[in-house]
DNA sequence: CCTTGACCTTCCAATGATGGGAAGGTGTAC
DNA sequence: GTACACCTTCCCATCATTGGAAGGTCAAGG
């Protein structure tokens, strides 16, 4: 299959397909006589791998070493385990990044009169020399 | 001052004060004989406002526009308002969809056995054919 | 046979925020 | 006078993705 049906199928862009190619994250497509490169179902299989596991927010890099695994028979259910238990603290330890950053903008959101007048708390916050955290 | 220590005073790097002034984020600074850059007071203020705008994860181009209004005597703390909101509603987007990776992999790990033996579900779940959110 | 339109190819560049480093000029302290 | 810390500009890299240009290929229809 073309590689346009391939992106429909998995819904990776044709674009990507080559990028992923080009980085080595998939192997080399086949090609045809007309250097087209032709698509079967494993391919089609490790490129909605790859989709489902961005999709979980898994890096390009993380993402290799997963495919690896599921690739290799003998693989220990425990490395895959560990690849993911990284991933999701990273994942929790940004959320509660945000989060901290979304309560001080709430607090000085709820501050903010939010009309004509120019006093703004927020700013005020940003801007100021003598600079506190809220409580 | 020096651009040096005008980055131990903001805590913004020389690196990023040059590029704030090449992408016309701050104005360009004043020059020395010697064609070194030379920071005031009032450089020194943009430069914490900055980096306090980006600890609270706004994107250059919303920095700018909060500069601008912070510099506008007249503004209505209305807009300074909206832009407060518009971003923190986009980070409690971005958190919803984090927080739904966590739990998807939260579940996954959860289910697999993490030993030696090649079954694991979460390879499961990224690589099946007929593939399901788990419930 | 020729055109049109939809596909495919490769290559180059941009995004946003930041860091790294090279090559070269300047300032200061010993 | 020389060593060292600082400054300058310029280019490149990251990460994942998108966009476009320039050109080749294929199928349908006049």
């Amino acid at each position: 299959m073309n590689i346009g049906l391939a992106a429909k199928q998995t819904g990776v862009s044709a674009k990507m397909i080559r990028h992923y190619e080009a980085i080595g994250l998939v192997r080399p497509a086949a090609r045809r006589e007309n250097l087209y490169r032709d698509y079967g179902e494993r391919d089609v299989h490790d490129l909605r791998f790859i989709r489902r596991a961005r999709k979980l927010g898994f890096s390009i890099e993380e993402i290799g070493g997963l495919l690896a695994l599921w690739r290799d028979e003998t693989r220990p259910s425990s490395e895959v385990r560990r690849i993911a238990t990284v991933h999701v603290e990273d994942l929790e330890n940004r959320v509660a990044e945000m989060l901290a950053m979304i309560a001080t903008l709430r607090r000085l959101i709820d501050a903010c009169p939010g009309d004509a007048t120019p006093d703004c708390p927020i700013l005020a916050d940003l801007g100021d020399a003598c600079h506190r955290t809220l409580t």
